[in-house]
DNA sequence: GCGACAG
DNA sequence: ATCTTGTCGC
């Protein structure tokens, strides 16, 4: 990652949550932010365009990449930190879409992914809040975070100017009552109902 | 060569 | 990710 560092929890207003659906080669992308505490829907926006690259592990980038920095360009909110359903440093080349995206708007993202790219951690209690390192050839690249007591984890890693436990108590915050953070699930449910 | 593999 | 009905469990 380009930075390494904690994000200031107490100064946090706005979280975005950041999603990509395709459907019939046609992918759209949704961003939703939201009131930090309270998930309450600040602004949503939408973009689409063909789906320019096919899914392949370790290039979501090249796949989701140009319709999120379609609809980034159309946010007029400025969050102050955006969570994406991907990796973030956990990440084969340590630049999942987290990092990539993060980059690309100079600002604290964080990546929530569902199902592991790559690493390994050990057990798990199955309380919700309980951690585990992810760790990847000798490195620690995130946690395995329970957001749902007896649920299957979440893998959280930093993206782009977060560091890890930052990340982590973030992610865990946004997890009042489901396994996917609230701004992703909000970010989830629209871009799935395309309006053709 | 074999297995693994975000969304 | 997407294709898809009912069903088991809190």
């Amino acid at each position: 990652m380009i930075s390494d560092r904690p994000i200031d929890l107490g100064a946090v207003r706005l979280v975005a949550g950041v999603d990509v659906s395709v459907k019939n080669e046609e992918s759209q992308a949704a961003i939703v932010v939201v009131t930090y505490p309270g998930f309450l829907p600040v602004e949503t926006v939408l973009a689409r365009c063909p789906t320019p690259f096919p899914y392949i592990p370790g290039l979501l980038s090249f796949r989701e990449g140009p319709v999120l920095e379609e609809a980034f360009d159309k946010l007029k909110a400025e969050p102050d930190v955006f969570l994406f359903d991907g990796m973030g440093i956990a990440h084969p080349r340590r630049i999942g879409i987290a990092s990539h995206m993060g980059l690309w708007l100079d600002r604290p993202t964080i990546g929530c992914g569902k199902t592991l790219l790559c690493g390994r951690y050990g057990p798990l209690p199955d309380e919700k809040g309980s951690a585990a390192p992810l760790v990847d050839k000798g490195e620690t690249i995130g946690v395995a975070l329970r957001t749902r007591t007896a649920k299957n984890p979440m893998f959280i890693s930093p993206g782009h100017l977060a560091d890890i436990p930052t990340a982590a108590e973030l992610v865990l915050n946004c997890s009042p009552k489901y396994r996917l953070p609230e701004p992703i699930r909000l970010a989830h449910n629209a871009a799935g109902q395309f309006g053709q």
